[in-house]
DNA sequence: TATCATTCGTACTGATCGGTACAGAAAGGC
DNA sequence: GCCTTTCTGTACCGATCAGTACGAATGATA
């Protein structure tokens, strides 16, 4: 048979997209195959533990971007107002302006949360603390830092379900720069 | 056959949980049958579209609460401020402090956004009108009231996504506190 | 060219999906 | 007392679900 890929890690972002936009459940493995195109032979090749074993490595997957590409950042900077406004940014670019939903916010609330709940709770409350240190270090006191954070991060996340409800990226454009300007306001 | 229930309305808020415990496409006949204890028989007897008409009738039927004890209050009131205050804890109570899903926001992050999108983009759009205009009353410049009424309503939702993600009650409750302050702050 | 583990398509399983058909029981009018 | 309307359970339909089995095609190695 016609080798379509060679590696599990290249069909990761194609079954990402899958899960995003149909959720854990109407993520079907016909649906799954259309996008990835890989007969079930393969997938089940790659994934043995079938659907759920899928979803796993998707997450590890935007685990792992976030880790690097956003929560390190925050941490490890030099200047953490540059930090987090590079976040918002980031963030804003990764979310398209909320034409795309957050899957870990979207499985947050469907019934699948309760099988994947320690990894949505890890990768929020990594957020969450990485921001609250970056806004601590910018000068925000020890209690502020952490309520703010939690409202940014909250924020982000509603700002996809307005902007996805309304059809109207604008609006998210418009709550990120104003929990922006909470984050960097008085510091 | 046994009598069970009189009205069709009686079902709707039995329907409403199944739908906002398993989603829409996760929430199957067999599953809303157990439920709310009605045969397909009579589930099709009150609701001859199926499942896409049980989720019309309880999407209009959250819009109406919503509508009489929150939206016209924001609008109708004369005290906007204490109005505001009001929107805050209703919401709160009404989301169980996060551990009560919002329907209308967790189909706007499912795949069947599309089937309901002009019901979902009407619930948020005349939340936010409602909020914007209690604000402008408070005092608010009207670029301003848009903005935070924006800000608040997503945070809401957000709020709701982040306590569940973080099974944390009281992080549902800190934020709406901060975006009450917001609301009502410098006026 | 022969070998061999890896990769892949297809056919299948049993279960469940949403929806339909229909017979029969309860309730209400008379 | 019927008799009509309103409700309700059950059996059934074709389609699709997640997952399994397995043979065939492939690419690397030699």
């Amino acid at each position: 048979m016609a080798r379509t890929v060679a590696e599990r890690s290249d069909v990761l972002p194609l079954l990402a997209e899958v899960f995003r936009e149909h959720g854990y459940e109407g993520a079907s493995l016909s649906l799954i195959s259309k996008a990835t195109g890989l007969g079930k032979g393969s997938l089940y090749h790659f994934f043995p533990g079938g659907k759920e074993e899928m979803a796993v490595a998707v997450l590890a997957e935007i685990d792992g971007w976030f880790e690097a590409n956003v929560f390190r950042p925050l941490r490890e900077t030099n200047d953490p107002r540059a930090a987090v406004a590079t976040m918002f940014a980031t963030t804003a670019e990764y979310f398209r302006s909320g034409r795309r939903v957050c899957l870990v916010g979207a499985l947050s609330l469907s019934d699948a949360r309760d099988r994947f709940a320690g990894r949505l709770r890890d990768y929020f409350a990594r957020w969450v603390e990485a921001l609250t240190a970056a806004l601590a270090r910018a000068g925000h006191g020890p209690e502020a830092a952490g309520a703010i954070a939690e409202e940014a991060v909250g924020g982000i996340q509603g700002a996809v379900v307005l902007a996805r409800a309304l059809d109207r990226p604008d609006v998210f454009e418009r709550i990120l720069t104003g929990l922006r300007a909470r984050c960097l306001g008085t510091a």
